[in-house]
DNA sequence: TATTAAAGTTAGACAAGACTAACAAATTTA
DNA sequence: TAAATTTGTTAGTCTTGTCTAACTTTAATA
């Protein structure tokens, strides 16, 4: 079985995918914290393992495998995330080291039970998708807030990000997913918006807007 | 912050020790399946580190600080089997592996919330006491099943140890902790018993009958 | 296009934690 | 007590995952 090291970086090879799958070494060891050698080690031990597809020079991908192994890992770190927030009290905020680490955790019973406590939820407590047992992520194209005009109603379902910074922006000011907003006003000079919930008026920079992942009502 | 290797080399410490205090390198590295050159490296590395008390071809012993870094790893052992039992429906025979990797998470909050959680318990799922946040194990002294004559009620509290052979038989017979059990008959050749439950009568051989924890009532 | 900068790579070192082989000390058993 | 066995120790090696220094290739820029 991997270890948490490999565990670690393939799922960092996961996330910094983009639509083109295609990742630097660069990115890698920034992503992760490690010197570039590091990640280049790591990057053709796991080519001759068969997890990712190598050439010198050439961007990085996760083969067919790499993407399942990484996906499952993701999946259990999601389940985490949720599991800890729905059933242990813990804030959005609180939740990501702690499932960084025992998304390691070696029993396959364990995350079977919390998927099960959790009724197998689709969404992690960020508005992420939970890859399904497959290690497939079912991805969905949310308009971003900044997208919106004045009139609209709409549902904050996910983040674009889920930075310490950005959840302590949005606790303070006691917004959640789920909350409804209506939009009063959009500036067009710098993208900041003026929304409303029915209780509070906000006003929320373009920074903000573009990471708040919105569905219509 | 200590490593999850050195972690489970002070568990294993603590846990030899018997009144004494005393583990030799030999009982470490049959104990922790290593060699005893490993088991003896990692002494010597403990004993620099002011956890261990080692002096060439003596035996070994925690020091205070020693005791203290175990015994609060072995409350994060015994709170995590607590949890899994009562807050994830696992059975007493599944917890101890998946104990003896989250044991290692590094995270205070996580811990304070599962005792939170589960109303601050004083025993896990085998009986055994769970240190307090210090640290220290309150030592209780039952008597063995064996030690008790025919006639005597007594309650089923705790194990000596928590084997999967044991446990196992356990389950089959639907014996468990808090069950209330009358000594019809101790058979004094094989050192053999009968009890019944008020639903079913039992035989169990000295090697059970040691192994279970009682107390009068 | 020539130069500079960034990204990728190689070589060599290191710490942690494991091993085997060989030997020394202590303990047990004859 | 002498021999045999067990226990403890030393020395040297290996793997994993990390680093720095130095070099090469590719990409960006003047
Ligand atoms: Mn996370
Ligand atoms: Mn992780
Ligand atoms: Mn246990
Ligand atoms: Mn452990």
């Amino acid at each position: 079985m991997a270890s948490q090291t490999v565990e670690n970086y393939l799922k960092a090879l996961f996330s910094l995918a983009g639509d083109s799958g295609e990742v630097s070494v660069s990115d890698l060891s920034k992503y992760l914290e490690v010197s570039k050698p590091t990640a280049h080690s790591m990057v053709k031990k796991l080519h001759t393992e068969g997890l990712v597809k190598y050439e010198k020079y050439k961007p990085l991908s996760l083969t067919a495998r790499g993407k399942k192994a990484a996906g499952l890992i993701l999946r259990k770190h999601r389940l985490t995330e949720m599991y800890l927030v729905e059933k242990m009290g813990f804030g959005w905020e609180q939740v990501h080291e702690i499932a960084e680490q025992i998304e390691h955790i070696k029993s396959p019973l364990f995350f079977e039970r919390m998927d099960e406590i959790l009724g197998f939820p689709s969404h992690d407590p960020h508005g992420s998708p939970i890859p399904d047992k497959s290690g497939n992520v079912q991805y969905e194209t949310y308009d971003k807030l900044s997208q919106c005009s004045p009139g609209d109603q709409v549902t904050l379902v996910a983040l674009a990000h889920s930075s310490d910074e950005l959840l302590d922006y949005l606790n303070k000011r006691n917004l959640r997913l789920g909350i409804e907003l209506t939009v009063l006003d959009s500036e067009s000079f710098d993208g900041s918006m003026s929304v409303e919930t029915g209780i509070n008026t906000y006003a929320l920079s373009k920074l903000v807007c573009d990471a708040l992942y919105v569905e219509p009502r």
